[in-house]
DNA sequence: TATTGTTATACTCTATAACTATA
DNA sequence: TATAGTTATAGAGTATAACAATA
């Protein structure tokens, strides 16, 4: 039943369309707001978000590339963007003199305090807005339980190693 | 970040960020098999997907187009790659002078037939198997509606128009 | 040696506008 | 005039590898 000839039966199918096509939609109206109501990119947002809800404001940069899922490269040029609109602070960790702890400032807070009713409305209008209670519940409960199976098992290489690892 | 105002309850935002993870990670994972396996993006899958599928493996730009998001010189850009690699040709309409019809290559259908069960593979892996019957019927409901929901209610502008534009 | 992060570089992709041609 | 598609161009984003500094 979970498979036919090795593949996926129409149901799965169609819903696996449906799962690409909503986030793709819902992927582009959040990132159209962002850029629009705060001149941000989704994942500038995430990283700010991210920051205003750890304590003090402040990641390392290696906490903040875990969940992004760019490369450490990635995610310098995307702080370095925020950096110069003064958005977040860098400065050395005092522990750790590698690291770099990266901080929000109090324009990086106002600025995804602003941005943040309009985004989260259009996720409720995009999303919720045909949802009930019941299936707000379903939904939770079964993409808790695939994000768990994700994160568990990495199809190959989900993220990239710095030393061995080298095979082709 | 607790309680936006107007905004969304704390298992709405879950489902939010779940859906936002999963179908990042399934992206991520089904682009990268794509890539190694048949040095296709997501998007050149797309498009061959949709030709074979379609009656005489030939459709306009314009039809190719619609439900892959991007620009017309987008699509222009990505058939221009898949056209020098011998995986589809183009011609104009005869109907329709103006028109191009892209057709699938025998090459081009050899390489969805190579990609596709791989391709089905990981996303069964992925996203089915830690999914019942009935989170699979509960899955399909939702987000069908979801999707329904979401192409009746563009947010702003989905899809660029040729004409007159907004001025803010 | 391993880890943290930056830089240099090259490449992919996308969007805008100007353009051609057909209807 | 409106539609279909291409081209030129510019910009954002990403990945890789080489690099420096610290543990």
């Amino acid at each position: 039943m979970s498979d036919p000839a090795g593949g996926l039966n129409a149901e799965q199918l169609g819903a696996y369309f449906a799962l690409m096509e909503v986030s793709s939609l819902l992927q582009y109206a959040v990132d159209e707001h962002l850029r629009a109501d705060g001149d941000l990119s989704y994942v500038q947002f995430q990283i700010l978000a991210r920051l205003v809800d750890a304590p003090d404001g402040r990641l390392r940069m290696t906490d903040l590339a875990d969940g992004v899922v760019y490369s450490r490269s990635g995610l310098t040029y995307q702080a370095g963007l925020l950096d110069k609109r003064g958005l977040i602070t860098r400065a050395p960790s005092p522990e750790d003199e590698r690291s770099v702890m990266v901080t929000v400032t109090d324009a990086g807070r106002a600025l995804v305090a602003h941005v943040l009713p309009g985004h989260v409305d259009r996720v409720r209008q995009l999303l919720f807005e045909s949802m009930d209670g019941q299936d707000l519940a379903a939904l939770s409960a079964i993409l808790g339980r695939v994000r768990g199976h994700m994160r568990a098992n990495p199809p190959r290489s989900a993220k990239p190693r710095a030393g061995r690892n080298r095979t082709d």
